[in-house]
Parts: C-alpha cells; sequence; structure tokens
DNA sequence: CGGTAAACGAGACGGTACGTCGTGTCTTGAC
DNA sequence: GTCAAGACACGACGTACCGTCTCGTTTACCG
C-alpha cells in the first residue's frame, strides 16, 4: 500500500471538506479485488472471512472496517458493483432484438464466477439477511426489472407482446428460463451463443404447438 | 427427552444387531424440528447453529454430531425431507392440468417459509459446498425434472407442445417464472389460487402476440 | 494437552456436582506455568498478552476466559499462589528470631524473579485497578500484616518490643527497610545470607547511637 | 488550543533558528495537565493511551509523537518534572530536624495523587522498562537518595547516627517506613501531621525497647 | 437378574473468525 | 514547518461457534 490517492466513501457524495489523512483508494481497491478473487477461488460465504480478505488484500481489518461495518455490508457492496447495469435501455432496433440483448447479458454475466457467486450466495441470504435484500433490491433487481418494465411496454405498444397479461408474469417469463438456467441447472450449457435468441423466439412464441394452418388443436 | 424408543441410524440399513442403548428416536425428531422451527423464524446459515440447534432441541451437541458428520449434513438431510416429491406424476388428465399441477405444487411450497429457505439457502451454497450439489440434485432436482420430462414427452407425443425444442428449453420455460416468483420476487403474490393456471397457458400461449387473426383455445 | 484430570475451578469450594466433561486440570498448570515463565523472561504488563499465554501453554484462549474473566484476574491469580504465605506463624523460639524468619521470608521471594515482578506491577496497578486492590489485600497483604501483628504483638506483651507505638508502625520499621530494598533499590544485594538478622537488630536497636555507658549524646 | 507561543523542544537548548511555524508551548501543556489529570482520576497504564491524552487535551496525536518518541518517553518526563527535588539539602539545623523534613516531604507527596500514581506505576515496570529505570534512577532516586546520604554522613559525623552499618541500611531504615506507608498501606493514613516526627524518633530510638533502665533524649 | 455396551445431557477442549480499540506512522489542508 | 484530523498496518481484546473429547447417568440387550 505505498501508493495513494484520495478516495471518498465507498457510494457516498463529497458531503463535507473531509478533514484528516483521506481514505486509500489503492486500499479499497485492493479490498475488493480480493474479494473478487476469492470468490473466483470457489470460497463460500464462511471462506469469505473478512481475517482472509484483509490478509489477501495486504490492509488491516480496521481498513475494512472502517468502509463496511460488517462482512455482510462488503459482499453486498462488492458484489452490487459486480451486478451494475451497464446494458444500454434498448440494446436492439426492435423489441425481440433488446430481449435477446438483455436475456444475453445474463447468460454472459452467469458465465462469469463472480457472478453467478453473487446471484447464487444472494439469493441464499436475502431472507435472513434484510440488509441485503434492501441492496440487492435496489441495485441489482430494481434496475434489472425497470429495464424489462422498459422494453416490455414497448413490447406491448408496438403490438409485439400481449396485452392481457401484467408486466410481472411477462418478465417472469422473459427472464426466468435463463435465470434459472444460470443458477440451478448447471449441467446446461451457457457458452451457447445463439441461446438468448432461441430462448426469446420461444418465450415469445410459447411452449405450446402454434395453430399453424389455421385451427388450433 | 423422556420417552425413547429405538431408532436406527437415519438413512442406513440395519447392517448388526446394534448392541447398547438405541438411539433416541425422540431426539432424532427434536433436532429436525428444531432445525424446522429456526429455519421458519428466519435464520441464516449462520445463525443456524449446531449449539443454537441442540439447545432449542434440548440435545447434546454429541446426540446430533453422532447421527450426522457435521452440519451441512444435518441440514441436507432435513432439506431432503423437507423437498420430497409427493406430487403424483400424472396429476392432471390432460397434459395442460399436468403442468398446472406441478406449477402449483411449486407455488404451494414456496408458500411455506421452511420451503423457501431451503431453495434460497442450497441455492446459494451449491457451489461451495459439494456433498449439498449431489444430494440436491439427486433428490430434489432430479426427481422435480424426471416429473416435468414426463409431462413434456407426453406433451410433444400428443402434439400439445412443440417438438422443435429440447426438453431442458421446455422445462425452464415451464417452471422458470414460477421459481423466480417464488426466490427472487418476494413482493409478487403467490397466494393466487388461479396463478398456475395464467402461468401455464401464458407459456404455453406464449408472450408474443399470435400473428395469425383469431383467438386461441 | 493429553493427559486430562479432574479439576474444579480455581478458588472455588466444590458447589455442586459439576455436570459435564470436568476442566484440565492440565490446562490450567499449563496456563499458569506459562504466566510465571513469561513473568521471569521480564515480560510486562502488555507483552503478558493472554494469546501470548495461550500460545505458550498450547491451549486456546477460551480455555481461559472460562476461568478467569480477563487477563487482570489470571494476573491477579498467578500472582496470588505466588504471594501465599508458607511460613509457619512462629518461625522461631524467640520474638527476634521470628522477625528475622519473617524478614528473610521476603528477602528469599524478592530473590526470585516472579515474586518480584508480582510485587512490583501488583503495586504500580492497586489503584487503577479495584479487583486487584482488593484481591491483593486480602490474599497477600493482610495474611502477612496478621502474622507481624502476631509476632509483634507477642513481642511487646514480653516486653521485647516498644508498648508506646501503635501496631502499624511497628510493623512498617521492621517490613519497610526490606521491602524497600526489594523494590526499589535494585543494586542493593538480597543475596547475603546475614541480611535479615542484621536488619532486624539494625531496626530494634534502632538507627540513632545507644546511650551507651549511661548518657545518651 | 487558541494562543500559541514559542517552545523549544522539552529537554533541549536552542540548537537551530527553528524554522517554520514554531511549537506551540500551550499545546505542550495542555498535553502534560491532560496526562496529570489523568493520572489523578486513577488511570492505569493502559488508560493512560495516548489517544485518550491527545484527545482530553484537544490535540493532534502527531503533536505528541513530534515532542517524544512513544508513550513511555512522556510518561518518563511527566515524571520527572512531578518528582523533581525541591527539598532544601538541610531543611533543619539537627540532623533529626534534617530527617523529619525528609520524610514529611515524602510524606507529603504521597497525599498528592499524581505523586503516588508515579510512585506506585513506575514502581511497577522498572523490570520491563530500561528507559524509565534509568531516567527514574537518575532523576528521583538518586537525588533523594544523595540527600539522605548527605544527612545521614552528617549524623554519623555528629555521632547522632550510629557508625557501625552502612548508609545504604540506615537510608532504608530512615526512607523505608514512609515509602510502605505510602504505597502499600493505603488504609494508614497519610494526613498526620505529626507523623513524620513520630517516625523519625521511632526509627531512631528503635523498636525495640531500651534494656538500660530509664529514659533516652 | 446382573453385566456390559452404547447413547444420553452437559460442557470443556484447541482452533478460527468476529468486531473493537490502541499503537506508532503517515498524509491531508489550513495556518 | 507545525497544527488538528484522521487513515494506515499491526496486533490484543473478549465472544461465539466449530467439531472433538470426556464426564456421570440412563437404557436397552444378553448371558
Amino acid at each position: 500500500m505505498q501508493t495513494e490517492t484520495t478516495a471518498p466513501v465507498p457510494g457516498e457524495g463529497s458531503c463535507a471538506p473531509r478533514r484528516g489523512r483521506p481514505r486509500s483508494e489503492a486500499a479499497e481497491q485492493a479490498i475488493v479485488a480480493s474479494v473478487e478473487r476469492l470468490m473466483e477461488e470457489g470460497s463460500g460465504l464462511t471462506e469469505l472471512s473478512i481475517e482472509r480478505i484483509a490478509a489477501a488484500a495486504g490492509v488491516g481489518k480496521a481498513t475494512i472496517y472502517r468502509r463496511w461495518p460488517n462482512k455482510e455490508a462488503l459482499l453486498v457492496d462488492v458484489l452490487a458493483r459486480l451486478e451494475q447495469m451497464p446494458v444500454p435501455p434498448h440494446a436492439g432496433a426492435t423489441v425481440r432484438d433488446s430481449l435477446i440483448a438483455m436475456v444475453d447479458d445474463i447468460r454472459r454475466r452467469g458465465l462469469a464466477k463472480r457472478s453467478r457467486w453473487v446471484l447464487k450466495t444472494a439469493l441464499g441470504q436475502l431472507d435472513s439477511w434484510p440488509e441485503l435484500r434492501v441492496l440487492y433490491k435496489e441495485k441489482v433487481i430494481k434496475p434489472r426489472r425497470e429495464l424489462a418494465r422498459q422494453i416490455i411496454r414497448r413490447g406491448v405498444e408496438e403490438g409485439v407482446l400481449r396485452d392481457d397479461l401484467d408486466v410481472d408474469l411477462l418478465t417472469e417469463m422473459v427472464v426466468g428460463p435463463i435465470l434459472i438456467r444460470t443458477v440451478l441447472w448447471e449441467d446446461a450449457p451457457l457458452d451457447d451463443e445463439g441461446l438468448a435468441e432461441r430462448m426469446v423466439d420461444a418465450v415469445l412464441t410459447g411452449a405450446g404447438v402454434r395453430p399453424s394452418g389455421g385451427e388450433s388443436h
């Protein structure tokens, strides 16, 4: 921890002139990097101890506790910044393209070990860990859902998506399959480039056979 | 822990005459009951400590470790017996009814706190906890998937479901939406009796509007 | 810590049947021995950390905290058992012999590093550390003082010691010089076998010249 | 810490023109005053932390470390200036008066909490804290002892004190009792104005009864 | 019916991590 | 160049839990 430059409080706007020695941005990055590395190495929640993180980052425990009130908050912060939404609101020209882009973004995230760790570990703690629940909802679920909502609403307006279902149900139909494959069915491959497209098409068309020809069933 | 009767090792066939005092079945039930109760009270994996479980069950720690090698094994066992498949293979006459029955079974389980705990907590530990992964796959995922596979195969044979998609994708389309609502979108209600039916119909029909003029079904 | 035998709570009479695994006497001895060894090696109060003691004794920290509520209590206990009064109440036939025995006991203790550590460190904490003060007074000062009081009272009764001074002042006159040499004047030798005798005689006779011959000064 | 005037380094002659902002004398005084106040409030060595001192003095920690290399040096410095010898070498006309003055000086110091803190805390650290030992010996013990030595030597020359005992033993006989009362026997009162006189007389006369018939003095 | 073997509750054992606090050093902007 | 403020690496504090190990007691079976 030699070169140290100014860094404000993690997720806080500059509130005051910040007297005293500023917090080391290098320390912060080292901490986050250590957490991510340990996640990638397959550590569970227990193995991800503050002492291990501090040792791996070459940082004192107090430097971590100065920024985050406890282990949970640190992990929440790390996963929040991993799960930010860098997807442009409408990545595609058509609604179908937008949906494919969204699904494919989830798929690509699922390929990264860190992100899968986040998704799965966070999920398991949502009940017993209210802060994580709030933050996860605010930072991960909400923007994602908002994006889905926008796309779907556009799709409904354009007459591409059904208007007799509420938006939540539509969202679940689009997002559910890929998330299930990410989280639950680990054998199922995620490295299939065309997966998102096939999935979206299947969801748009439906699982039932089309009444092609004229009559259904 | 007054009345104690004979009880064999949890998942083990009677191998020997079992000399000495037999294991207390009451102790075993008390342990499992305590775990379930603590789950319902919203304890996370950390709060579910062996010491807490033993104290709540009025049982010595050794009595737990005599039955299960570690905390994980105990939880896995409790999970497994919560998630057994009591669903009749084909609960409905038609394929649609069978799908609705399956989805509704998941929905009803999601209403129970214990089951949601299992689903979510287990999910979060699948990576870092290999025993749980194996057992969960074997005891929960596999039978459920097998059931879905049977129904879907029948649906494909009967011409009710598309045959141009692989079974996994079809399964995800059916199961994904309800699971997502169970695990992730806690605000979304699960106590809607008609939810499973609407979901299955929506998935069968698809999210997109039917291109051809006219009504379906 | 292989061989473990029963040991009751340190300074407590057997109050109850003591359920559960009894405390390891070996652990207790190892802890006390480690403290004494660290004292002899010249550690100060800061160097005498619980973590160091536990490591040196091959013992977990909890094993220490199970017996003593904090570091101070442990040290108090160790010093108390170092400073116990093994001196027979009247080690000598005459009052002078008893006094010499008492003073020589203090001298011999002062030769031991541990005891000097105790005396000096304890002294320095008597003000700010009420528990130590109470215990030290009760276990060290009081019996010692009581012994001195007995001897002196006998001396006064036998007409060997002055009766126009209160007992405390007389005690101080006898005990003060040797304690000062022990605690404060480290250059002054304590390994002089005849020191106690000379001291007692000097104190009995007084620092002033005797009015030998008949007239004084 | 408002008014700040020039102050040289504590125990250092002005060596250079001292460029830059001069050190605040007020800060120095505030530090020393805080230490003394904390001593009086009964803080032990542990409670006397640099952070507490700095906070109490309204001063940054660096301001302390700029003047003293560590906590020990600071305390030694404060101790030394508390224990300076303001006693005139021969406060009395006769040897007895000088001894009484010396003893009474110790008694009066013992009444002050700070001084007793010094005496007792310093005592406890002499072994494990070499700097304190050297300084304490040099600044406190040595001058005091030198004074005692002078008085006693005069007493021996004048035939008032015994000449068959070495000076150290005589010093211990005079100084021991009052120090013991100061340090060890806290119940014993120190606010007795005539205590020093009675003590000196007792020590001069001796604890034993005079064998010859008649009165002394 | 008495012996024996194992399970029982309780709880101590050596470890590891927690979150807090103090040390002595370093680094800001202000004076 | 000093000031107040406070972050830094380090390490001890006292607590909680892990999985193992005794204790003394209880409860079956077997000879």
